[in-house]
DNA sequence: AAAGGTGTATTAACGAATTAATACAGCAGC
DNA sequence: GCTGCTGTATTAATTCGTTAATACACCTTT
């Protein structure tokens, strides 16, 4: 069963996006793996006391993606083969570097320089 | 007078803070030069099809800034020498730089591997 | 078959942010 | 000085996304 004990719910961001963003990042990283259980809509909600339905919310949006499967009577389990992992790391991933890079062209930088201004401000991240 | 006809509102985004940006990218940039004179509030909104007090909370940011002063009876003018262009320059590219490396970081990755995924996708982007 | 778990669907409440309505105050130019 | 433009301030309405309340439907286990 997937463990949800690390996870920190951050202010200001959805909580139904940081349950996704939750899976998925340990999807990309390896820590939940296909076959895992999920806890159930209504565990999972006590555990982080809130809503069931903020949970039904990030699992419907992971089902969609086709991530996870959910049958009435049991828990959803993770379904994701190798295809659908790249999948999920080149999203996670590309978005933002795609829109940095895509800003900096645009004011005139030189990969050089755009990998210097990274590394300057990568540990204050 | 600066022209807002390149200016196309975006859906999902506040336009105030749309405004905000175009104007600031426009320093940046250089296509908006110190002196130069903005659109009255009301003008502006009638452009724009929305109300003046948009455009006034806009212009309002933008003067708590520095970038533009503002008095009674005059439209107001750009007030950007080159410190506060380059300020402006700064606070556009971090934004965006530092909001990737939080996410690459989040997601593991090292800055030998960030750097690599930049590269990778500078071309295309 | 009964009980308690599970996922699903619909609707409503809430809250924050955005946008708008209105009124006020000052300068320019005729 | 008057008219019409300008910026400014205060308050209200609206919208939107998020979260919750409630009811339903199904499966598993005993």
């Amino acid at each position: 069963m997937i463990d949800f004990e690390s996870f920190k719910a951050e202010n200001g961001i959805p909580i139904y996006l940081q349950i996704l963003q939750f899976v998925k990042r340990g999807i990309a990283h390896g820590t939940i793996k296909d076959g895992d259980e999920l806890p159930s809509r209504r565990g999972l909600s006590v555990l982080l006391g809130i809503n069931p339905n903020t949970v039904q919310r990030a699992f419907s949006m992971l089902e969609e993606e086709g991530l996870i499967t959910s049958s009435h009577g049991v828990t959803s389990v993770v379904s994701a083969d190798e295809a659908k992992i790249e999948k999920v790391r080149e999203e996670l991933l590309t978005s933002d570097v795609v829109q940095m890079a895509s800003s900096l062209k645009q004011s005139g930088m030189t990969l050089e320089q755009a990998i210097a201004l990274l590394a300057h401000y990568w540990e204050e991240a």
